[in-house]
DNA sequence: TATGAATGAGAATTCATTCAT
DNA sequence: GATGAATGAATTCTCATTCAT
């Protein structure tokens, strides 16, 4: 019988915890390298160092595995930014310093925007199934809200920021950049992950972001 | 014994021509269905109604074809582009053009960034063998050049633009939203396809970006 | 994940040896009777009554397959040359035994010139791969030129034989009539393989060989 | 309609004898590379610059291309051995030009033995449907046959040597060293294709077959 | 928990051959 | 005579999954 991902870790199952955790971490890197389609089993099987029928025996097949990597990327960012406490900090060092932990997070996690890249190609019909993705993201739009409104009341953000958009605008600049960026350095022929070129494109993201929320007046020319 | 996909077309190869076409099309949509690894040459066949034997007459193998299918899809929105005559428009129209064409093309050619994103996964690996790619790249980069150097000149336009990294921007403001859409709207549990949602998002990132083109006066506060 | 071909037998894999020996018993009745590029990989999954995977699972494809046929097949008749002990028989006797041997040995092996002849046609590409080919020959070597030095010693065998130019005549004569047999056959419009044919062969190859090696003199015409 | 292949060729058929003449030595060349089964009539084409459809129009089908090819080769040997007027020498010297012959052939003619192999391997299917085989070689044995009386005449040869017999030999040690010096070459560590090494087993198997011939007293160790 | 052996369905690719002109 | 386009039937090899222990 299947055991459960779910259940606490009680102190009999450490091997269970770890076999689980070393088994997510190789699909993770397999699906990333290679995409859902292009993920091979067998290659978890053997970067994870164990027997593929133990893939199958935790995780049931290639799918719900798929799904419990993708649940756990977006675990693990969603939780780095809870450790930001934006609610701590002045309104615009707070957007800041979102862009730059995206920024960073993506540079550092390069097999997030792969996994999601794959995810869409499938019309995100594993996220679909999943019942923890919800429960995850709206603390994450509440937080982002609560700090458009408080910039605006001290004056300082424009009014009527969507958190939607301006995340998805955050995300977009960084996400698209560093997961486009083999196809991006072929055809305009540069190495975009070149040292400077990142460091100019932070700051040319975090100019656009910041200028755009902090732009009181709205321009007339629009 | 395979016949040159780079022959001018004469009279005779009508049926060549048509047929190159009808598997180009066919596969550009099945790719961008299933990305490379879970596109299937089969259903290729069937989608363009030719003998499977065909495609590997004409492109080779998968590989190539899915060049071929890069490589088309490249030289359609870069010739749209051209299209566009931004040179002859007022620097910031020129601008807000060309935000609102990448906009719309990506609407109407979602297989565009499901080629690119299954493109990425493979690190470029086809790109990089193309030798028409970069060629068509430089024109366009010169001619944003152009445009923001005139803009410039104009007062209109900041200094020190990169047009490389404003038109990632551009690109990644629209790109990311609509070919991350499906997973987007789960996470958020909101259509984003909604028209009302398309609508904002075009205002919204023109706004981000031609806020930050045209903020002739560098922002003390970054 | 594939299983080694090296590893010595253990308990545990009884029936990994007899399933391995099953398909290398039946790929060498496909490639003996159908050559290495007509053997059907489908085929030999038939005769040797598994699943067409399981033969990749062992030999991972048909060219390591091929070789281990081969290596079986030179491991097969050198072990069996061993067991006549010609170092303790008289040397005309182990000479007449060699060739008798060769002679048998070959008629009741067909596939083995087939194998040969197979593996010629492809420039010996798979045996020159081979780890094990070569220490199979040595100890063979040295066997047939002790054999030739006792026997100049005794002063029965000339002095000077080629270990090697002998045994390829040796082998010559037999192989060549019983693997182009049926052309012989044809071309000549006789049954060679009928029982009187194949003696008188015998009789003439041996007597062909053996008045060589003992005609301790010179013969002056040559 | 196909045309005749037999049809003696006129002033108008130029081009057709040298397309069929080109296209045979590029099946020829084919063949003997990869076998009948692993031959590609696509490279045949290709080899002979011509279009596939013209070897199906010329030939059939790849069988009967195959059994024109051994046609030719046999066809070849046979008229070069005719032209060695081996009547009109001295029996012994007759018997040592045939052997000399039959080395060299196949050493500039490498092409037979794998032709042969390839044939052998389909138990000569294709040889028995040639009306022409059987007639090529009645007047060769014919021939030996003749010598082997002639020479036994004149108190040079052993009495009852089969002509088949002794021509299977001549052509086993000429073609078994060549057909399969790959695979000797390997097991054996040594490259039999060096001048020191053929020089050598001409000598080798000139003294096999002569001793053999001229040893009128019957050796009584046999 | 864990694993080596085994499999059915399917994947890319190949090949001899034919069509239409 | 000659050819470019097209095809049906294999063929090698792969893959997720299950069996038996």
């Amino acid at each position: 019988m299947a055991p459960s991902r779910l259940a606490p870790s009680n102190p009999a199952s450490r091997d269970t915890d770890r076999s689980q955790a070393t088994i997510l971490r190789a699909a993770r890197d397999e699906f990333s390298d290679h995409g859902f389609a292009g993920g091979r089993v067998d290659r978890i099987a053997d970067r994870a160092g164990v027997n593929k029928r133990l893939i199958y025996y935790y995780f049931g097949n290639k799918n719900e595995l798929f799904l419990s990597v993708l649940e756990n990327a977006y675990a693990d960012i969603r939780n780095a930014e809870k450790g930001l406490h934006l609610d701590q900090l002045q309104p615009t060092d707070a957007l800041r310093t979102l862009i730059r932990f995206t920024w960073h997070y993506v540079l550092e996690h390069p097999e997030f925007p792969s996994l999601l890249g794959s995810e869409n190609l499938m019309r995100a019909s594993h996220l679909k199934k999943s019942k923890k993705i919800r429960d995850m993201h709206s603390p994450f739009v509440k937080m982002l809200d609560t700090l458009l409104t408080r910039g605006h009341e001290q004056g300082i953000f424009r009014a009527g920021i969507d958190p939607v958009q301006l995340y998805i605008s955050i995300a977009a600049l960084g996400f698209f950049y560093l997961g486009n960026n083999a196809t991006l350095s072929v055809i305009f022929g540069k190495d975009l992950k070149a040292t400077k070129e990142l460091d100019e494109r932070l700051a040319h993201m975090t100019e656009l972001v910041v200028g755009y929320a902090t732009n009181v007046t709205t321009p007339l020319t629009i």
